[in-house]
DNA sequence: GTATAAACCTAAACACCGTAGGCAACCGAT
DNA sequence: ATCGGTTGCCTACGGTGTTTAGGTTTATAC
């Protein structure tokens, strides 16, 4: 019996492929041996259980959507970079829906408090950095930010909106500049900015 | 063998005690079963399988929110009102955090196409009235809002904010400030009908 | 009372999860 | 190259859950 190379890692990255192809809930123990063909119980050589699967899927996906805010803000300010911040979610909820799901999975602390969710969370306080809060206001900004995003799109991938792609598009931007009036207002801080005017 | 007296309701009703109880994952054939000290094979005389059950618990749940709604939103207007919808979709996720649960899976057309999502989405009407939208932008703002509760509530119910009770309802005051002002400056509409100023 | 429909059961097949112990492959030291 | 120890894979097993098919029992209508 030939060792299949199996590590934690290529478990982890299979589970998000099969994520992306068939669904969160098609990511098993026995699909993922399936897919090394393997028994499943020699999976547990790697990894401790599915949930350990799932965590490391949850923080791999956070890692991989960091990097897509890093690309989508970098060089820009203000409105534009709130764009940048709120589309790289999108972008990454279309192109990879299943390990997006799994982000909306409920978080387990090592998760929440993972170097991933952190990067995720400091490229979101360099985008607020041009509307300059108050220090004890950015917790609740970002709160505001990241729920807005991710509502919006559990919103749109529920099939709530139905095939509505141009209005689903409209609703996007109106969201954003909703965002971007709230910051611009935030007690405290938020002085106009003013790089792009949102005259309707 | 006596009858247990079953129907499809009182399946998803005790469907709903469970998910509460024990969560929503806990909610399986089985368990039902158990509950109603039969066999799990018996209980497809009632319903058609796991998923129909599961729809059902979202309807439920759909129709118990609108209640909600309605009676915290009675009688007030403007942020008022804005602040009773909010308020409505938080205390329920807090009273009922397995039915809450069901309804952020993915929705099936059936329940997406229900009599009691039709009663939410009208209520969040009632409430943006005061805000004298145009027609063609209030399923814009309907999204937003939506969106916005729910992606708050997902982010508090995941364990993002911590123990931190006292900055979580601070965040919810000033996401619910946010959601009013979005709306108070809406392209084409939106008339400040200060009843309540946001001076901060 | 009888006939029928509906509700319940058993049996079965299938899928999934994870543990324990055994065997084989691999690696490092000599 | 050989040997010993470690690690990775397997089998076996017990448990949970899902659903279908067919049989038995209960309830209802006439």
């Amino acid at each position: 019996m030939m060792r299949a190379n199996l590590s934690q890692e290529a478990v982890i990255l299979a589970a998000a492929e099969l994520a992306d192809q068939q669904g969160f809930e098609a990511v098993t123990v026995s699909a993922l041996a399936r897919r090394f063909d393997v028994k499943p119980a020699s999976l547990y050589s790697h990894v401790r259980d599915r949930a350990a699967v799932l965590d490391g899927l949850h923080e791999l996906a956070l890692g991989e959507l960091a990097a897509l805010i890093a690309e989508e803000t970098a060089g820009r300010s203000g409105r534009d970079a709130l764009a940048g911040l709120a589309g790289a979610h999108r972008r990454y909820a279309r192109e990879h829906p299943g390990r997006w799901a799994a982000m909306q999975q409920p978080a387990r602390e090592q998760t929440v408090r993972s170097g991933e969710a952190a990067r995720v969370v400091t490229l979101i306080w360099a985008v607020l950095r041009a509307y300059d809060l108050p220090d004890d206001e950015l917790v609740h900004a970002t709160r505001l930010v990241g729920a807005t995003i991710n509502g919006f799109l559990a919103l749109e991938r529920s099939g709530s909106f139905g095939h509505r792609t141009d209005s689903a598009a409209l609703s996007w931007e109106r969201a954003v500049d909703a965002l971007d009036l709230a910051l611009r207002a935030w007690p405290g801080g938020g002085t106009s900015l003013s790089r792009k005017t949102t005259s309707a």
